[in-house]
DNA sequence: CTCCTTGCAAAAACTTTGCATTCCC
DNA sequence: GGGAATGCAAAGTTTTTGCAAGGAG
């Protein structure tokens, strides 16, 4: 299971990200990026937006927009396609690198990390000519709930 | 590599597909079939529509957006999305199931398949419990061609 | 003070949809 | 002839952008 980080390292992530990049530390951008590491999920922007302007609603998506695509670019982020027609974001530091497990009944979305897959993963590409430098998986399926639910019916 | 399948394959496909679907045989719908199962790649809507005008100018976006949706709900194409943010269609019959390595600079797509690690994907799910009926593998990063490329800068 | 950020609304990019017309069967 | 399919343009979605106003350093 995912536990979100402590305030100190997100403190830390967010004062790296502001210094690395040269940006000036706002109201709104502190706000979002605190939002967001607090939340750690899948969230898209519209999400995230929401939970934002609960905590001050003079916040535009348009901020929020250019704020999660600079954390991207810094590495902070990633930025997901689940298929739906919305990105959504995920912390990349503090934790490990983790692929997804999606439940194409429920939504639910279980993180998953093995490295023999990886290891794998980076043997391939080398035998392509390719050098990695991220990667995606996906495995859609039904959780064991839905599995139930599925055969009862 | 990929090769595009035979004209009596595509035939077959595309007449499975009508009658399965109780679909009318139509001038544009048969165009646009033929069109995707011969390019057989990794095509936006866009780019189909492109080929397609070539052979028929009057066909509209519409109508491709239109078949290939019904094709990906047959499960006789599947829908993609590398990040660009368009959706990308691909031939999900009389071909293995396959993964793909996708180069960050110059948009190069190559395929892979690779039944160890799909062996293991399934491991994976088992122990969380979960029935998995695909997979989505993408590795991002540079090609040969692309390292040298940025190797010299 | 200077330049980066923001909000707003307009625009862009992609996809879907309503409706009149056309076309299969 | 009747219902399905199409074209067109309008509308929907999600994301980006121009610009004037605001704010950090």
């Amino acid at each position: 299971m995912t536990v979100a980080i402590t305030t100190t390292e997100r403190e830390a992530i967010i004062e790296r990200f502001m210094s690395e990049k040269g940006l000036k530390s706002t109201r709104q951008r502190n706000l979002i990026l605190d939002t967001f590491f607090q939340l750690d999920g899948h969230f898209s922007v519209e999400q995230l937006w929401g939970k934002v302007r609960e905590l001050d609603p003079r916040v535009s998506v348009a901020t929020v927009y250019r704020t999660m695509k600079l954390l991207a670019e810094s590495g902070l982020a990633h930025a997901q396609n689940f298929g739906d027609g919305q990105t959504r974001y995920e912390p990349a530091v503090g934790r490990e690198h983790h692929d997804h497990l999606i439940c194409t009944r429920c939504g639910t979305i279980v993180e998953f990390e093995n490295d023999r897959i990886e290891a794998m993963q980076e043997a391939v590409a080398r035998k392509h000519g390719f050098r990695v430098t991220s990667h995606k998986m996906e495995l859609y399926g039904l959780c064991r709930a839905c599995q139930k639910a599925v055969d009862a019916a």
